[in-house]
DNA sequence: TTGTATGCGTTATCAC
DNA sequence: GTGATAACGCATACAA
């Protein structure tokens, strides 16, 4: 099949153990036999093996990341930012949707021990005693993304989702609102869900408004249809509010498009600002006003912390990233 | 470090090729000593080194996909579903983000190749001469993805996207429409540009309408922006049209974007029809009606296609995918 | 039913 | 400068 060092060597009348070293570029051979060496390679069309690299080095030159949904806008972003610091490192990268499913995800891990991946990127996931046991007992370095861990020392790089909730609802006062409801996509969800709910009530309180719990409804999630369901909720509980402010560029998409159904017009009947800056919220009518997750860069800066875990072996500190308010025309000034 | 088999061995005071044979499940050992290793195995917490059994099966249990942009929708259904059936199959999927750029490619092409990897999927890219010679040599199953080659001998899974936009420009017409304009994408992309414009004018010609010049623009790309420059210059050229056709729903988008600027109502001044079905089509104002490529679908047919020509060996069948229009709210009946 | 020995393609440690 | 050769962890042909 495939031409190995050995042929290489027989074609130059070298040993194996020259070859090798021409290919390492360790030196302690002479520039004619390199050349000579260097050119039967191209020859032969040799391709060194990595397998049998990886045997030796115990390195495989991969990484892996898991979402638990590769095809949505927010993993892809991420996964844009890793890939391309991942492949700068000369490495590459395997993908794993979990579907936030226990079993699925140990199956998986199972296979990156096998496969002796160098590091392993966690995307958006509640990290469970199982997954941490499994981690530890493969010895690999693990960064959290768009997550963090209470219960184990995993390090992590995320916006602070309380203080961004913060400055978005901050932002629609400044603006001039009083009245502002929020859609909160899953409370239950103590890393996405519940922060951005105490952001926005802290803001409220901030300055000087109580919270009404009228105005808030919780979604199930933080999808597209949750916004679309969730507004008509929304103002029916609290008709008198004039903004709102929903814990997802999603949920924000949904909401502007039943209020369009409603006859609602955004900005001029109701003001609304997302969160995330996906793409589509420059897509949106109007282009949505969001609080901006630098997702791409979060991906990079994760992919990079791993890297140093591989290198250094120390334990790397985790990255909080700040969030900006990125404004567009869906927030009007009272 | 990780235990090997060798280990196993000693525990249980059986020779390695005992241990071996248990873990592929062959057969030719006793009950009694099944139960001891696997109970070693257990309590070792043995993994199979993937290097090892890769030296000896050739095999890496993984395969390659390479996007022009991985952080595209278009890219990630069709990643979701190759990811799943891969995943089905126990292998992993590595991904790759060429940029559409020669020599990064080939330096992908490089490091799948010391990968060993069981197969290639190339999406939405042109296989250049370079491209196959590497592929050719590197003897592994190729499947192409929503893209298809003239040159060379590769099998393809796509639609037929000439057909797919005479659909959709015929189905303008059933609707009642007469002048119709289109936004057609990059006109020199063989694949994806000139058959959807070849489409568009043989639906007319197949009702007896003429062909106009003015009545097409052509864009860069195939982007949003490319939809928002595009549709006051399309409306400049023919400004009687009742209804455009966007070469992708992203254009599409753009265009609508462009249109409630301008404010000019969709549908009720101007139809508007896209080409994808991607998940923004759903969270457009109004809900985009365009015609639909099944890309999960796409993502895991040829995923299925790979590992039938990695065990068959054989040549497989190039598979057209059926689209279909999705009827939205985008179009009015005239 | 089980064990021994060889080889997969490298790298690395010795020698010379 | 260069060449043998022993690992690396596993599968398997061949013996027993």
């Amino acid at each position: 099949m495939s031409s190995t060092i050995k042929d290489v060597a027989k074609q130059v009348n070298v040993s194996i153990a020259t070859v090798s070293r021409v290919l390492n570029g360790q030196g302690g051979y002479s520039k004619a036999t390199e050349a000579k060496v260097l050119n039967a390679i191209k020859e032969l069309g040799y391709q060194p093996n990595a397998f049998a690299r990886g045997l030796i080095n115990n390195k495989s030159n991969t990484v892996a990341i898991l979402f638990p949904e590769v095809s949505s806008q927010f993993s892809s972003k991420i996964l844009r930012g890793v890939e391309e610091t991942v492949h700068g490192f000369g490495s590459s990268v395997i993908v794993c949707n979990t579907a936030s499913h226990g079993q699925r995800t140990m199956k998986y891990l199972q296979l990156l021990a096998e496969k002796r991946v160098d590091g392993i990127l966690f995307v958006s996931e509640i990290i469970t005693e199982e997954y941490y046991d499994k981690l530890e007992s493969m010895h690999t370095p693990v960064v959290l993304v768009a997550t963090e861990s209470y219960q184990y020392p995993l390090p992590f790089v995320k916006v602070d989702d309380k203080h961004a909730a913060f400055t978005a609802t901050d932002y629609l006062m400044k603006m001039g609102h009083h009245k502002i409801g929020m859609i909160s996509g899953n409370k239950e969800d103590i890393i996405a869900g519940q922060p951005r709910i105490d952001g926005y009530k802290q803001a409220l309180a901030n300055k000087g408004l109580t919270f009404d719990e009228k105005n808030i409804v919780h979604s199930k999630g933080f999808s597209f249809t949750d916004g679309l369901d969730s507004l008509p909720n929304l103002l029916e509980q609290a008709p008198d509010i004039t903004a709102v402010f929903a814990a997802s560029d999603a949920i924000a998409m949904g909401a502007i498009s039943s209020a369009y159904k409603m006859g609602i017009k955004i900005p001029e009947d109701l003001s609304v600002i997302g969160y995330d800056n996906l793409p589509i919220s420059e897509m949106s009518i109007p282009p949505l006003t969001t609080v901006a997750q630098p997702l791409e860069k979060m991906g990079s800066v994760a992919a990079n912390m791993l890297f140093s875990m591989m290198n250094a072996g120390q334990k790397i500190e985790s990255r909080i990233m700040s969030h900006t308010i990125i404004e567009r025309e869906s927030v009007r000034i009272l």
